[in-house]
DNA sequence: TGGCTTGGACGGACGCGTCCGTCCGGTGCC
DNA sequence: GGCACCGGACGGACGCGTCCGTCCAAGCCA
C-alpha cells in the first residue's frame, strides 16, 4: 500500500504479480501453488491476480514467457562483444550458468514447463525458442566459414549443446560431485569444444584452454 | 479382473500396481494422479494400494526406483560384452535413448522426481546413482589408462555425459529440428567423444565416425 | 467357522475461480 | 471552488469440485 502515485495503475501491479508468481511457482510446483499465496506476497487480492492473467495457467505461461526472455536477454548482451564464433559459445554458456546460479527460481520454471506440460508451450515461447536456435545456428556456421569449428550438422549441435546445458543445469539439484554448477559446467562447455577422445593422430600435446582449468 | 489364481498374493498385484503407477503418474504428473485411477487400472482397490504402498508419495518413490533400477540394467546390459572404453561409453548412450525411447513412461517419471521433489530422492536412489557414478567412473579411468581417452578431470566428465544425456532426452518433447531423440543422442555422443573444434594442428581430415551420419 | 485380505464408500481438507460489496479518483453541476 | 454522483479497480469470502486416506463390511482360504 501507500501507492500514492498510481501513475500506471496497471504495470507496476502485474509485475509484482508476475514476479511473485515465478517465485512461488518455482518454489511450490504449479499444482502445489495456491494463487492466493502469491496474490498475499504480491500484495494484492486474489480477485485482481485472475483479473491481469485470466487463470492459473495463464499466469504460468505469462511467469515462464518472462523468465525465457530474461535469460535470452542474458545470453545476448554476454555473447554480443565477443568477436570468436567459438568464443561466443562458450561465453554463452557461461552466460547461461550465470544466469541460473543468480535466479535459481528462473531454472525450476523451465522444469515445470517441461514437467507439466511437457514443453506444449503458447506461440510466443515458440517464437522465442526458434529465434535462438537461429542465432546460434548462424554463430557455428561462421565457425565453420572460419575453420575454427568442424563441419558438424549445425541443427543436431546446437540440439546437443542446449541439451548439454539444459541437463547439467537441471542436474545441479543433485550431487555434482561436490561442484558448483557453474563449474560443472565450464568443465562440460570445454569438452563440448573439445572432445574426450585422445586425437588419433598426435599424442595430447595441444592443452591450449587446458591452462586455466589446471586442477 | 478374474485372477483366480492368486497363487502369490503380493507380488502379482504389487507389480501390477506399480506399472499402473508409473503410467499415470507419467500421464497425469504426480499431483494430477488420482490414487484411484491407479487402483483401476491395476484391478485393485484403493484400500490394497494403501496396504502396499502406504501412501501416494510412496507409491511414487517405489515406481521412480524401479525406473531406475530398469533403466540401469538396460545400461549394463548393453555395456558389458563391448571391450573399448570409448566404445563402452558410445554404448551405454545408444542404450539410454534406446531405453527412454522405448519407455517414454519412465523418462516422464524421471522428470517429475526433478520437477517435483528437486531430485531429493531416499536412499535406494542416492545408493544406484552412486553406484552409476562408480562404474562409470572406472570406464573413464580404464579409457585414459588406455590412451583412448584424454587425461580429462572423471568426475566432472561424468557429470557432462550425464547432463548431456538427460539434457537431450528431457529436451525430446521439443522439435528436436525433426529429428528422433535416439538420432540427436548419436550426434551428440560423437560430439561429446570429439568435440566440435577443429583440431588447430591438423586440418579436418580426420573423418572417422563421421562416414555413418553422412547427411 | 475364524482370521485375514480386499475394495469401495465416505469424510474432510484443500484450493480454484467467481461474485459482490467497498473504495477511490475523476467529472459535472451549483 | 466545493460537493455530489458515477464508474471501475480492488479484495476477499464463499461455493463447488476434486481427491487423499480411512474404515468397515463382504469374501476367500484354511
Amino acid at each position: 500500500m501507500s501507492s500514492t502515485a498510481s501513475s500506471h495503475p496497471d504495470t507496476a501491479k502485474q509485475a509484482a504479480i508476475l514476479q511473485q508468481a515465478i517465485d512461488v511457482f518455482a518454489e511450490q510446483g504449479f499444482r502445489n501453488a495456491d494463487v492466493q499465496v502469491i496474490a498475499d506476497r504480491a500484495g494484492v487480492g486474489k480477485g485482481t491476480v485472475y483479473r491481469y492473467f485470466g487463470n492459473k495457467q495463464d499466469l504460468f505461461w505469462a511467469a515462464a514467457l518472462e523468465v525465457t526472455q530474461r535469460m535470452a536477454d542474458h545470453i545476448w548482451a554476454a555473447t554480443e562483444p565477443v568477436d570468436s564464433p567459438l568464443e561466443k559459445i562458450r561465453a554463452a554458456a557461461v552466460a547461461y550458468y550465470e544466469f541460473f546460479d543468480a535466479n535459481p527460481a528462473c531454472l525450476e520454471i523451465c522444469v515445470l514447463d517441461r514437467a507439466e506440460f511437457r514443453g506444449s508451450v503458447p506461440e510466443p515461447h515458440q517464437e522465442y525458442h526458434d529465434a535462438l536456435i537461429e542465432r546460434f545456428a548462424a554463430i557455428f556456421r561462421e565457425g565453420i566459414q572460419r575453420g575454427e569449428i568442424r563441419p558438424v550438422d549445425v541443427n543436431a549441435a546446437i540440439v546437443g549443446l542446449g541439451g548439454l546445458l539444459y541437463g547439467i543445469a537441471f542436474q545441479g539439484c543433485y550431487d555434482l560431485a561436490h561442484r558448483t554448477t557453474a563449474e560443472v559446467g565450464r568443465v562440460a562447455i570445454d569438452t563440448f569444444l573439445q572432445g574426450i577422445r585422445t586425437n588419433p593422430a598426435e599424442p595430447p600435446t595441444d592443452r591450449k584452454e587446458q591452462k586455466e582449468q589446471a586442477e
